[in-house]
Parts: C-alpha cells; structure tokens; sequence
DNA sequence: TCTGGGGTCCTTTCACCC
DNA sequence: TCTGGGGTGAAAGGACCC
C-alpha cells in the first residue's frame, strides 16, 4: 500500500502478464531534449513528400494526426506542429535502457518492439508485492530515470494486457481481473482484437459482427467459411479471451531485410541495380551482426500504382554475402518483366530461411570461391564499426562525379 | 488522402515425389 | 499405363502489427 489516493485496489491476483507501452514514445524522447516543446503539437516523421509520420505526441493527435499517416495531410490537420525527422539511434539506446528497468523486476521479458514489451511477473510478486504495484513501480521508475511515460496493461494473458495498456493510454494502469474478463472485453469493437484490421474487420461488419461479445457468440464454423480455419480459431479463442502464448524471452527472427521508397518513380534499371546493391548491402550486415546466413533471397517491387510484387529464390547454400545476395535480387530483377519498363515507387530485398551462419559455414569447407568475400566483407564490417557505414562501400554507390559514365548494364 | 520500413503469419497454387 | 491423392516445400500474394 501507500499509493495515491484511489478507488479500491481491483483484484489482480490471477494477473501475471504485464504489458507496457511508452507513451508516443519517439516523439517522448525528443520532447525531452527540448523541453520548450512539451504539451504542444509534435510530429516525429521523415521531411520528405512521402514520408508519414512515426509519431505524434497527444496534442497533435487532438488535431487527427496518428502515426502511420502520411504527413503531407498531418501538415494539413495540424500547420502548428513541430516536425522532427528522427533519431532512431537515440530511441534505441533510451528502449535498451528501458528495458532494463524492466529486467530488474523479472527475467522474464519479450520486447515487442523499441517501445513496448510484456512482462510475465509471477515470480516476483512474493519479492516486490502484487502485479499492479510492481507495474506502478515500473511507470515511476521509466519516469524518474528516462523523463518519458508509459502505461501498464495488468492481466491475465498477453492479449488481455495488451489491450488494458491501451485503454489506460496515456500514463496510465489499468488490471483486468481474472473475474471480470468477459465484462471487460465483450463491449469492444471487433477491431480489438489482434488481427482484425481494416480487410477482416469489412469481413465481419458483413457478417453483422460488430462487438466482441457478437463474436464470441458466433459458431467457429462460420467464421471460418469467411476467414480460414487458422483465423478463425484465433479470433473465438481471443473473444472468450483465451490466449495461451507465453512470455518468450528469446524469439529468433525468421527474416531480415531493408526496402526503401524513392522520392520519386523511377524506370531506370541502372539506378534500380543500384538501390538492389545498397539494400543487399544493408540485408547482408544485417545478417552478419546477428550470427545468421539465409536460404532464400526476396526482392520486392511497388510499382507506381503501389501494385506490389515479390519474387524470391531459395538458393543451394545459405549465404551472408552482399554479392551473392546482390546478383541474386538481380537476376530476379531482370526475370520480373518489370525491369526497364515498369515505373517503380519503391525497391526491397530480404533475406529468410534463417539459419546460425556456424552450421552454414560448416556446409562450405570444401573451398567455396565465397569464403574470400566474407572475409573480405567481415573486414568491412569492422571498418564501418569503427568509422561508420559510409566509410567504405562499393564504387557503384559512390556518388558519381561530373561526366562519368555510367556502370555498364548487365556485367558482373 | 495517397499511402514508410521493419517485420510475422496465413493462404493459395504449383511442382514433385511416392 | 493412366489416374488420383497425400505430403512437402517453394513461391507469390496479402493482411496485419508497431
């Protein structure tokens, strides 16, 4: 005890999940640096015509401004606002620290992402005292040691705390009582729950299916006529506000990949090449710096009526190096039908079917020619560590100087 | 209104093997 | 020899999440 002042403490004793969400969290953090800022409209996007925005403090959201929505319209909603392009490594280096908060109350922590993660805290309840005290001890400690706010979701499975930390938005906590579950949850719009975005959700309101209540009061057999049996059964299991998936401390990523959109369409397949060679790039380091080699390489094409694309190959050996990534997203470039004629708005290449690079390198002792490149990128590796990535990269994507020619097409 | 970039998961289709 | 079916893995697309 000896909290503020309030209602009576709700009965949190069959809630052992956590979940906690930074208060629009990037632009938290940039408050913090200018201090003048704060309480007022701010936006934390790319400047350029086709960015959107990454974050918006609560202010601006006044004015309709979410995150995700393109910010030539949030510029419209709301001309006042400060506009920040980020800083993801800061908010990185401000999440490791917040998780580590987090750490110090119970091992058992799965980041989701930089900003939120779930908590399973039923060990340490008889050491720091019931889930929800341990969630406001958390929210006080984020506050005093990071100047940023979070919410804390308190229930009895991941999903229901997830959706607590989101109803007590912002700067709140909120426990969702073992008793009260179906109390809680049947009211909410469909949408609730995970899963059921803009295209399930159109599904459903066809169907009539409004409430969670309505779901969880419809036979699994109908839903899945519509949706499939995978999601079918996950949407009656999450209305009845079952959820069985543990806290998981160590999830392994099945895929790493960079994309990025031109600021402009672009046609011309040299310059495409080039794009493939920097994303390549990026997706090898990628997989170099997390111990992984992938099996099947995946490019992606968003034509300028977003139309998207992706064309993949699965190749003999499981690779990290750039140029077996690179040649491969170009040979499935040139096989597209798109190369040299489709208008593309953005390019991407990602690397799945990740293995441990260890039990790859095994596969390749009998003298690959590939051994020298890795060595030769792993050095570069080391370079750009020290002196930043930009310090060393292929001639291609050095900028070009004033009357030089072109790399010539299709050689390698 | 005009849509980023990082991902995960599911479904469908097809080839291939038995 | 032809046909069918089950299982599996790859490829492609799409919905969804933060």
């Amino acid at each position: 005890m000896g909290g503020p002042a309030q209602a009576p403490a709700p009965d949190d004793s069959g809630c052992p999940i956590l979940h906690v969400d930074m208060d629009a969290f990037y632009a938290s953090v940039e408050i913090r640096d200018r201090p003048e800022l704060a309480g007022k409209p701010v936006i934390v996007g790319g400047l350029s015509g086709r960015s959107v925005v990454l974050s918006a403090t609560y202010p601006a959201r006044k004015f309709g401004v979410h995150s995700a929505m393109p910010m030539s319209r949030a510029r419209r909603l709301c001309p006042q606002a400060t506009v920040i392009p980020p800083r993801h490594g800061l908010y990185s280096s401000v999440s490791k620290e917040v998780m580590a908060i987090f750490r110090d109350v119970t091992p058992l922590v799965q980041p989701l992402s930089l900003d939120e993660a779930f908590l399973d805290v039923s060990g340490a309840v008889r050491l720091l005292g019931s889930s929800a005290l341990i969630g406001e001890r958390i929210r006080q400690q984020v506050a005093e040691q990071q100047q940023i706010t979070c919410s804390v979701g308190v229930a009895p499975n991941k999903f229901l705390a997830k959706l607590a930390s989101v109803q007590c938005k912002p700067d709140g906590l909120l426990v969702i009582p073992a008793d009260r579950v179906l109390e809680f949850l049947h009211p909410l719009p469909v949408s609730a729950l995970w899963g059921v975005g803009q295209r399930t959700g159109a599904t459903l309101t066809r169907l009539g299916l409004r409430t969670v209540g309505d779901i969880a009061a419809t036979p699994v057999s109908a839903l899945e006529a519509e949706l499939g049996p995978a999601a079918a059964a996950h949407l009656t299991a999450l209305a009845s506000g079952r959820d069985s998936r543990e806290v998981e401390t160590a999830v392994r990523e099945k895929s790493v990949g960079a994309e990025e959109t031109f600021d402009v369409d672009i046609s011309d397949p040299e310059v495409i090449r080039r794009e493939l060679l920097r994303l390549s790039r990026r997706t090898a380091r990628a997989l170099r710096s997390s111990g992984c080699a992938a099996r099947t390489v995946v490019i992606k094409l968003r034509k300028a009526d977003f139309k998207t694309i992706t064309r993949s190959r699965t190749l003999a050996e499981p690779t990290d190096v750039t140029r077996q990534i690179y040649d491969t997203a170009c040979e499935l470039y040139a096989a597209s039908g798109l190369s040299g004629r489709a208008r593309l708005r953005l390019v991407g290449v990602r690397a799945t079917g990740l293995v441990p690079a260890a039990a790859a390198e095994t596969q390749l002792a009998l003298g690959e020619r590939i051994v020298p490149w890795r060595d030769a990128e792993s050095a570069v590796d080391r370079i750009a560590g020290r002196f930043g990535t930009d310090a060393i990269r292929p001639a291609t994507l050095v900028e070009r100087a004033v009357g030089e020619r072109p790399r010539p097409s299709g050689s390698r």
